[in-house]
DNA sequence: GTTGACTTAGTACATAGGTACGGAGTTTAT
DNA sequence: ATAAACTCCGTACCTATGTACTAAGTCAAC
């Protein structure tokens, strides 16, 4: 017998509630272990190191998903590279229409004193337009 | 009688569709007129006015929820300033967050050759830590 | 040997912002 | 006058990521 606990041992072990444990189990993104006879489940070790991975693909912005499809690291770091590059470049793009958004707030922000009758704001011009 | 159109006419006066009106009204964004005898209700050109200033709001950044605590610009635009500078600073968060993410992608992309064993990865090393 | 903490499975709820569908009535164009 | 297009209302569905709850069974501590 290896390292085995259950499944709130597992859950407190990475920070996590054992609720999402399971939902990542429903989701497919970790394997759920045999039921045996006393009922509760017992977890090898190895998941603590799948729900890290996990947790950290998610800090970096890739969704569960995509982790789905990477399944781990096993097997070569190509897959990964991969995604991570074209998960720059999205970020990128979202970045840059924050960005876009952040000056146009800006513009409007400035464009009139913070309080005046709407007939000559040039917010309202801006906004019903 | 004034300008007044169908549902249908409205939207694509401003380019949304017949159920993204609804839901606005459901929503409690536009107020639906009254129903008159025969059924088809008529849209006040106002309305054209109103889902503009949604519409752009919405292209702002804020939220359908934050949208309807603007009700409109007509009583003076300090309840729109403040909401902004909110929705600035916010942005503002949202952008340095992304940014901490694409470092961060950016080091493990660079961390290793694009094709290596698992074992001598220095992704996985990151990864399920 | 009882009390409290834990686990099981299944299901419902939550957010945000819509989209899709169905059947019945109405209007418009030819 | 008839067919196509439009409108009405209500309801269900969708994505993404979980959270909450119930009822029943089990384990561990004192």
């Amino acid at each position: 017998m290896g390292k085995t606990m259950t499944i709130g041992k597992l859950a407190s072990a990475v920070g996590i509630s054992v609720e999402t444990i399971r939902f990542y189990q429903r989701q497919g993104l970790v394997t759920q272990p045999k039921k045996p006879l006393n009922g509760f489940r017992q977890y090898h070790f190895d998941t603590i190191e799948r729900l890290k991975f996990i947790i950290n693909a998610k800090s970096l912005g890739f969704t569960l998903n995509e982790i789905s499809t990477l399944d781990n690291l096993s097997s070569g770091c190509k897959l990964f590279h991969d995604l991570a590059n074209t998960k720059l470049e999205s970020i990128k793009n979202e970045i840059s229409h924050l960005h876009n958004i952040e000056q146009n707030i800006k513009v409007l922000i400035d464009s009139c004193s913070s309080d005046c009758k709407a007939d000559d704001c040039s917010i309202a011009e801006k906004m019903y337009s």
